[in-house]
RNA sequence: GUGGGUGUAGCUCAGUGGUAGAGCACUGGAUUGUGGCUCCGGGUGUCGCGGGUUCAAUUCCCGUCACUCACCCCA
C-alpha cells in the first residue's frame, strides 16, 4: 500500500479508544480535583516561540520541529510541547490581570521528528498542567503530589520520582563557573556534543550518556551545593512538604532536562514496570519563573509538567473492553426487516444502545453476531410476533427467553441490563 | 543522525531452488424460526519492491523501501 500514515504517527482504532478514553477522563477529573481548567491551544505556533523558549542549542530546536513556511513568509512550526503555547496565551490574553494565580490544564498531540521507537512517535500525546503566579514552593509540592496519586490511580504502581534543583539565575551564573573550571581540564575528553555543550549549555554535560563524560560528570561539582540561600531554601521546603504528604522521591543531582527553560524545581517520573522499552520517562516537569517575562509578559513565576499519555497506557494495566450494545434485534423473516427498523428506533428512543444486522441473514448468522458483539439481549421479530404485537425477548447470558408485549420490550431489556 | 532485527493470507506465524501452508478471524451449513461448544465446507496471497545468479527464486546474492528495537534525546 503506497498511502500510509506518516512515520511514526499512528491511527487509534475503535478498539484501543477506550483504553485513551479511560486514561483522559480520569487526567480531567483529576486536574479538576485540584481546581485546574482546561484550555486549548493551536498546535501550530510561530516557529519564534519555540525558539525564545525551549532554547536554541536544544535538541528539540536544532533538529526535531517540524518547521515550514505558509503561503506567506511566515516561519510556522507543529507544536513540539505545550508549555510555550500555554505561556503564549498567557501573555496574551492578559490573563495575569484576572486573578492573581492560573492554573490551566491541557490535552493533545505534539510533534516531533525524532526517529521512532517503542514509546516515542513523532505524533504523541501530552496531557500537561500550568500554573502561573505562584512562586513556590509549596504549589510545587502540590502539583508533585498531584500527579504522582494521578498516575498511581491509575494502576501504574511501579515508578520512581525524581527531584532536582538547578536554581534561579544567580545560582546558575554561580555553578556555571564552577562547572566550567571542573571541566576545563577534561575538555578534550568529552564527547563531540559535549565539548559543544561547555560553550552552549554546561549543566547539559551532566547528562550525558557517554560512558566517559557520565564518569567526569560523576566527580563535577553539584549544583545542589552551590544553591544560594533562597534557592536552597525553596528547595528544602519542597522536600520537607513532599515528605509531609507522603510523597515518595528521590534527589537526583544529576537531573537537567533538555529544555532550556527551567529554574529551580525539576522533576521526572520514570516508570520501572514492564511493558515500557527504553523510553521510560513518563513525565517531566519543572518551574520557569523567567519565560513569561521572556517572552515579553509580566514578571511571573510558574510551575508545571507534561506527560506523555502513550507511555501511561502502555505502563496501565488493561482492562477487558466494555460491551457496547445492549439490544441485538433478529428479523427472523424478510418480510419483518422494516418493522425491525423501527422496533429499533423505539429502543433506542428509550435509551437502549440497539444492533442488528440490516443485510438481513439466517436467523442462525443473525444470533452469532449477536453473540459476536457481545450483545446482552436479542430480541426476535417474527410475522407471528408482528401479528401479535409481541416480541421474543432472549438473554442471551442466563439463556432464557420470554414472550413480551412490544410496549413492555424497553422495559423488560432495562431490567435486565440493571 | 548511528547500529541491529524483521518483511509470506485480515491477524499471528510455518515452509521449500521447481510459483505456498497452519491456527485465529471471517463466512455457509449440520431437517421446518434460536447464539456461545462441536463437526463439515468456503475464499483470499503480485511470498515488500527492484536487480543479479540459475534451466528455474518466495527460497541464494546485492540494492532499496517499510516496519521494528536500541543508541541519542525525551513524553
Amino acid at each position: 500500500m503506497s498511502l500510509r500514515a506518516v512515520k511514526g504517527m499512528k491511527d487509534i482504532l475503535p478498539d484501543e479508544i477506550s483504553k485513551w478514553h479511560r486514561l483522559e477522563d480520569a487526567f480531567r477529573a483529576r486536574a479538576a480535583l485540584y481546581g485546574f481548567r482546561e484550555a486549548r491551544f493551536p498546535i501550530v505556533e510561530p516557529t519564534a516561540l519555540f525558539v525564545r523558549s525551549i532554547g536554541e542549542n536544544t535538541d528539540i530546536v536544532e533538529k526535531e520541529m517540524y518547521t515550514f513556511t505558509d503561503r506567506g513568509d511566515k516561519s510556522l512550526t507543529l507544536r513540539p510541547e505545550g508549555t510555550a503555547s500555554s505561556v503564549r496565551a498567557y501573555i496574551q490574553h492578559n490573563v495575569q490581570a484576572l486573578e492573581p494565580v492560573t492554573k490551566w490544564f491541557y490535552v493533545g498531540p505534539m510533534y516531533r521528528r525524532e526517529r521512532p521507537a517503542k514509546g516515542r512517535y513523532r505524533q504523541f500525546y501530552q496531557a500537561g498542567i500550568e500554573v502561573f503566579g505562584d512562586p513556590g514552593p509549596y504549589v510545587d509540592a502540590e502539583v508533585i503530589d498531584m500527579v504522582v496519586g494521578f498516575i498511581s490511580s491509575l494502576g501504574i504502581t511501579q515508578v520512581e520520582v525524581l527531584i532536582n534543583s538547578i536554581g534561579g539565575p544567580e545560582t546558575r551564573a554561580n555553578y556555571r563557573d564552577a562547572l566550567l573550571g571542573y571541566l576545563e581540564p577534561y575538555r578534550s575528553e568529552l564527547c563531540s556534543d559535549c565539548q559543544r555543550r561547555m560553550d552552549a549549555n554546561p549543566l547539559r554535560v551532566l547528562d550525558c550518556k557517554v560512558p566517559r563524560c557520565s564518569e567526569i560528570a560523576a566527580d563535577a561539582p553539584s549544583i545542589l551545593s552551590h544553591l544560594v540561600d533562597a534557592d536552597r531554601a525553596h528547595f528544602d521546603t519542597l522536600q520537607k512538604t513532599l515528605t509531609l504528604l507522603g510523597t515518595p522521591y528521590r534527589v537526583e543531582g544529576s537531573l537537567v532536562r533538555g529544555l532550556d527553560y527551567y529554574t529551580r524545581t525539576l522533576f521526572e517520573v520514570l516508570g520501572k514496570g514492564e511493558g515500557l522499552g527504553a523510553q521510560n520517562a513518563l513525565l517531566g516537569g519543572g518551574r520557569y519563573d523567567q519565560m513569561v517575562k521572556s517572552l515579553g509578559g509580566p514578571d511571573t513565576p510558574a510551575i508545571g509538567f507534561a506527560m506523555g499519555l502513550e507511555r501511561l497506557l502502555m505502563a496501565m494495566p488493561s482492562e477487558p473492553d466494555p460491551t457496547h450494545v445492549d439490544v441485538f434485534i433478529v428479523a427472523a423473516q424478510a418480510s419483518v426487516r422494516s418493522e425491525a427498523a423501527l422496533l429499533g428506533r423505539e429502543l433506542r428512543d428509550a435509551g437502549l444502545r440497539v444492533e442488528s444486522d440490516l443485510r438481513g441473514g439466517s436467523l442462525k448468522s443473525q444470533l452469532r453476531r449477536a453473540d459476536k458483539m457481545s450483545a446482552r439481549i436479542a430480541m426476535i421479530l417474527g410475522e407471528s410476533e408482528v401479528e401479535n404485537g409481541v416480541v421474543q425477548l432472549k438473554d442471551l447470558e442466563q439463556k432464557t427467553q420470554d414472550e413480551v408485549s412490544r410496549a413492555e420490550a424497553a422495559k423488560r431489556a432495562k431490567a435486565i441490563l440493571g
